[in-house]
DNA sequence: CGGGATTTTGATTCCAATCAAGTCCGGTGG
DNA sequence: CCACCGGACTTGATTGGAATCAAAATCCCG
């Protein structure tokens, strides 16, 4: 299910400037939402009758397996678009992982992906590319890679979206990190104490992870 | 790099039909293809000025890494679209499994997916969700699951993909499989054993696979 | 048939999971 | 301000599943 629209108010003016933006550019105009970190935002099997674009925050997506593992799909994070799907229902749920600021855009029933713009169809477009992108890229990252270079990867990849690329500060707690890696936590906390040991990165705090040595990273990443 | 256009006298009139089906809906028409088994389509850093849409035969992505394992990203059937990226370069390489007929496609260097057809705009958004849905499924399939859960994963998404759904014909060798699912050869042998032992699956040959048990397969795909 | 590639099977090793304590915060209330 | 609580994280000991190393069997194809 999709929650209902709030209004917040305390926000209305980042919202506004983020509709401004796109006035007129899509057929199914967007509205704000807000959830607190750990809320739903939807669930395996609901209709997607929704995606969303990510104001502020961090998004997993993710799946739950019939033992109770979780397997994290994506993190998403300003600017990205998630819950885009071809399908009748998400197959994945969404979660927030900090409190996030979205919009929430509305498929059409009867065609969901026509449109008449061509902006807004190219727009749609590059969500798809990324996605695929994206997911092509997890993918790669996890098939027979040994826990070391997994982490590596995780950490370049954050790197990346960070706007110091050698300074990470993580939304995420361990598990998440294991749930999207394939790993444990026990086994995500080992390699990074051992990063640490080898001076690759600085720990200043659980969360703060400073790259030290980039270029050995990339080694490890292989 | 893409290789030599071939005439391709031999399969002039499947390819024709081909061609007519699409006549008009794309700006860069087509040209046909064809590529004997295990040659190179494009490799990993090859200009991506063509993406290719496949006739006949399968194709396999991969990438190679330094230390020579390969991973497969994906496989793609009669039908499927490749080697459509957003970027200027692939980042992964394409080889047939089996002779393979392709239709290539050539981008626009300026703005590769611009287009002022409706029809083409909206396949190439199709294509694009297509291959995000499936690099997901990719994702989930290889993130923490046991031999036996990605085996049987695998094994169902065949199944869906044949005509018989009870019957799979294999086009690729246990190496492929393995390098898919992020296994070693003699793993994905032991464990299709295993299941021919509890007579989920039937082998008649090693590329011939029956599914004799459709719901314990499911099971063991968690 | 013969020969090479592909696949299967067997023995052993090793990396990451599991099981089990600790430790380190960050927040809360005395 | 500090003691304490609870969740998040780290570390240690052991186990287990898949990798590796090694060899045999089978399948194709000429």
């Amino acid at each position: 299910m999709v929650a209902h629209l709030s209004p917040l108010a305390e926000r209305g003016n980042q919202a506004q400037a983020f509709l401004e933006q796109d006035a007129g550019a899509q057929p199914a105009m967007g509205s704000v939402q807000h959830f607190a970190q750990d809320r739903e935002v939807f669930a395996q099997g609901d209709d997607a009758d929704y995606f969303f674009k990510l104001v502020s925050g961090v998004i997993r997506t993710c799946k739950f397996l019939a033992d109770g593992r979780r397997q994290i799909d994506a993190f998403y994070v300003a600017g990205d678009v998630f819950g885009f799907e071809p399908g009748e229902e998400h197959r994945l749920s969404a979660e927030a992982v900090t409190d996030c600021t979205m919009v929430a855009y509305r498929k059409i029933k009867a065609d969901p992906f026509a449109s008449t713009d061509r902006r807004w169809s190219r727009e749609l477009l590059d969500f798809a590319m990324r996605g695929m992108t994206q997911a092509q890229n997890h993918s790669l990252l996890l098939g027979r890679r040994s826990a070391m270079e997994k982490v590596a990867g995780f950490l370049l990849d954050w790197a990346q979206r960070s706007a110091d690329h050698r300074q990470i500060s993580l939304a995420m707690t361990r598990q998440d990190i294991a749930d999207y890696l394939g790993l444990t936590i026990e086994t995500v906390s080992r390699t990074l104490s051992q990063l640490e040991r080898d001076h690759v990165i600085a720990l200043p705090s659980a969360r703060q992870i400073k790259l030290c040595n980039l270029d050995q990273l990339e080694e490890l990443a292989a």
